[in-house]
DNA sequence: TTAGCCCTCATACTTTAGGGTGATTTTGAA
DNA sequence: TTCAAAATCACCCTAAAGTATGAGGGCTAA
């Protein structure tokens, strides 16, 4: 932007009152020239009293409008809070029984079958029962696969 | 904000209103007199004047002055998009080469040994291959442990 | 050129996973 | 109490996964 250009922008407040003030003596001279007053006096007095109350008119807006509220609305991404709820709709849906989904668990966490069966005190052939159970009610073949599957319906996290 | 000034304030339309009816009624008044011209004409005059550049001062200043304005920054949570970035780095640290993160995908997505062979077009032993030395650069014992882990350091999604 | 890594494949073997069947015991709801 | 589902376990067999070792070919940086 030229830089005059920008002065005339910056003091564009200023500029308008001085024209503003220019008008007024020329109001003012109209005047005098209508009725053929002659006193000096009056024109100045009747200049301060246009200073005057335009000074209070702005004092009285400024003072009495309501400030204008903006609303923004800051998007912020969560940083997933990683809250894992159970989708039991589907639970109940592919009728899957409580130690079925505890094996389904730990199958997720990389143990296998015979860890799995040590952790929950049985033997191995019944671990392989809910296994087998499991990708029956998953229609699975693989624990892979089930694992897979089981994230994807929110059935372990 | 005490109640007088509170008064002005919620009914500020109505006085401005109320004082540009009593600025024309001067005026008229005025008028009428203009040709007479007696002792009163000045007190009138000077009134006018007082009331058009009241009025002029508060014109002027809520078009010139800056709005008020209040911000409020209203925060949104929203759900991340969930857009898998792969963690590059720790793909260089475990030297995992291309082929092996390939299989390792694939191994996630719940195929056998054999299927990612035929995927990738390569026999049964080589996807062997590949899995023993995943199994050993990401120090696991199980393809299961492998994809948990995998998924942890964000080496797939 | 050569050392090193990657990709490939093979053979042989062990371990784990999975399928099928049958059976007993527990348990929770009607 | 009774019945069905759930949980448990066993045996046998096959399939798949995993281990170990060796080896050839391609690519690249020193």
């Amino acid at each position: 932007m030229p830089n005059a250009v920008n002065f005339l922008v910056k003091n564009k407040s200023t500029i308008l009152y001085g024209v503003f003030l220019a008008a007024l003596l020329f109001l003012l001279k109209w005047l005098e020239l209508r009725f053929i007053i002659i006193n000096h006096a009056f024109e100045i007095y009747a200049g301060a009293i246009a200073v005057l109350f335009t000074a209070l008119g702005i004092w009285l807006a400024l003072k009495l409008s309501k400030p204008k509220t903006i609303l923004i609305e800051k998007e912020i991404f969560t940083e997933k809070p990683e809250t894992f709820v159970l989708n039991e709709k589907e639970l109940i849906k592919l009728n899957i029984s409580k130690r079925e989904l505890e094996v389904l668990q730990l199958m997720s966490e990389g143990l296998s079958n015979q860890e799995i069966a040590t952790k929950l005190f049985v033997s191995l052939n019944t671990i392989k029962t809910h296994n087998a159970r499991l990708f029956e009610k998953l229609e699975v073949k693989r624990r892979t696969q089930a694992i897979e599957t089981a994230k994807r319906l929110s059935l372990i996290p």
